[in-house]
DNA sequence: CAATCGGAGCGTCATCGCCT
DNA sequence: AGGCGATGACGCTCCGATTG
């Protein structure tokens, strides 16, 4: 059977998520600049920078959820194959049972 | 007891197929 | 054509088990 220490959600790392340690510039798309100071004025480029920051930020929290549904689901499935498999093995097994009884009184007859 | 291994979960990227 | 959700692939962390 599968081990049973499966949640990760406490990173032992304290308080930062394990994938929050990477570093930041990495994450970005090439050619990204970083708002230097929000809150203050903006000139349109930083803004246009910043709502594609947003967007980004928007998409990969959206995949993020979907790639943990679609874990979720195939887990799902993969245990439903394996009750499948269960109950196929048991049905099996009871056929060669009924077959062997059925060989037996056959050939006591035949006798 | 420290090092190593293997399994599980996670986030991200790339890609595909569907919908508008 | 472009947006979007689903999913495979990859690399990473964490954790329990095993081993020397």
């Amino acid at each position: 059977m599968a081990v049973t220490g499966d949640e990760t959600e406490s990173a032992a790392t304290g308080d930062i998520p394990a994938y929050q340690l990477r570093s930041p510039s990495s994450g970005l798309p090439q050619g990204i600049v970083m708002a230097a100071s929000p809150g203050s004025m903006q000139s349109p480029s930083s803004q246009h920078a910043e709502e594609i920051t947003r967007k980004r930020e928007v998409r990969l929290m959206k995949n993020r959820e979907a790639a943990r549904e679609c874990r979720r689901k195939k887990k799902e499935y993969v245990k439903c194959l394996e009750n499948r498999v269960a109950v196929l093995e048991n049905q099996n097994k009871t056929l060669i049972e009924e077959l062997k009884a059925l060989k037996d009184i056959y050939c006591h007859k035949a006798e």
